[in-house]
DNA sequence: ACACCATTAGTGTATGACAATACGTCACTA
DNA sequence: TAGTGACGTATTGTCATACACTAATGGTGT
């Protein structure tokens, strides 16, 4: 039998009250930034009591639908970037996601990202990346601060991208790619060399506002981080090990 | 001065339950379907009222971290891709991102998804990408459903890729592109034709594994896409206009 | 005008209660 | 024996109420 069926779920009252106000935020009526009332009014707005009020708040605040910029005034709030990302890093890392996997997309769209940094990034974040680039040559020693900066260096390039899709969709990903430079390193140690290379041709092509350049840098490069893992033996390896999630 | 500060936030009870259930799913001790004890007893686990394990288990909820398959049984989950997608499609709406932003990042992410279909697609799953297709051309007048399934077919793509990533990174932005397909039809009433030679031939090419050419054809599909864009005037339009919203 | 203090309001948490209902059990029937 | 039905119980969703703590408010004195 092809019987489809699943629970229908009643709904709650706390689930219609986030989704109301979810509604409202989504329509307009609400704007990021305007002030909510305090829970016992909102509570009696709603018609339910202040306990069920704040469960769902709850959800809209994890859903980054509203927030508390201080304790005591909750505002409708724009879903922040960083907060999304770590929210689909964390499931990558639950579904074990490979090294190939992330690689794989990795590589279109770092190199997208780099063209269109030099075809309309703004000067002012230039130099911001010019800052971080030299802040990484500097820290040659450290690998952990080397691979901070590696993932700083190539968000920086996404924001230049101006493009906030593209910005949403790679963070998380490159969260947990670069993360695996630290892995790298010890097999590889070349790679720092060749790392600092790379960002320098990509940062002039920026400048030069030569798309195609950077493009092909920042292909190169990703190309070069794959075989430093496949060095490692790391392509079919989840991504954050066991040991690595602990911290 | 350059001084930085922020509220520091003391450690709600609600929060701390939270973040010690989702530390105990990260690092593996909960493992996704097990089954996790009812709220009293969670409440004096964690020496704390039910009121505030509810508030937490709301947002662990909404991440995704666990669920109710039936209202009595909570487990731990695995967080699901529709529902990270619908979170970030939600951001970009409210970010009111353009058709340009999400089409730079598209014509990247579907040729690959292709390419990898193609390379190493399941032979079942590309039945039902058939499937999928033939709907697609018996739909022909319905433009709602012709959206809804020309969705599906990239996702369907997508998930042949057999790369999670990739899924994960590009379903909530189709979601919304896809959508503009109702908005472009009236002006360009020749892409449902052109969409559907476009599909067969991806079709056609992920059976014969043939990756470069599958590669290449979702790729003019996607150019094709947006010179529907242009004719139709979206090319800085965000996404979804309020109107579109109200639904 | 400014610093200081008291008042107030709102949040986080706790206690306790109750209706609705999913679940397990057990007897009953075919 | 397997399936059905009834029943008791446990658990959830919701409510009401209370209290400590603290951020905001406003007044007071200098």
């Amino acid at each position: 039998m092809s019987l489809r069926s699943q629970h229908l779920k009643v709904n709650y009252a706390y689930r219609q009250f986030a989704d109301e106000i979810e509604a409202q935020i989504m329509q307009g009526t609400l704007k990021p930034g305007e002030r909510l009332p305090g829970e016992v009014e909102l509570a009696q707005l709603f018609g339910v009591t202040r306990s069920t009020v704040r469960e769902g708040l709850r959800q809209l605040e994890s859903e980054g639908l509203v927030h508390r910029p201080t304790p005591r005034r909750l505002e409708v709030a724009l879903p922040q970037t960083d907060k999304l990302a770590s929210r689909s890093s964390r499931a990558m890392v639950l579904m074990n996601v490979t090294f190939r996997e992330l690689w794989q997309v990795a590589l279109e769209t770092e190199p997208l990202a780099a063209e269109l940094a030099a075809r309309q990034g703004p000067p002012e974040a230039l130099a911001e990346l010019k800052d971080i680039h030299a802040r990484l040559v500097a820290a040659k020693d450290d690998v952990a601060e080397t691979t901070r900066l590696d993932t700083l260096f190539h968000t920086q390039v996404a924001e230049m991208s101006q493009n906030r899709v593209l910005c949403l969709v790679r963070e998380p990903l490159t969260l947990l790619l670069y993360q695996g430079f630290i892995q790298i390193t010890p097999s590889v140690p070349q790679a720092i060399e060749r790392q600092i290379v790379a960002h320098s041709q990509i940062v002039d092509a920026i400048e030069a506002k030569d798309p195609e350049r950077a493009r092909n840098w920042a292909h190169r490069h990703i190309q070069d981080f794959w075989r430093g893992i496949q060095i490692a033996g790391l392509q079919d390896e989840p991504s954050i090990s066991k040991e690595n999630r602990m911290k």
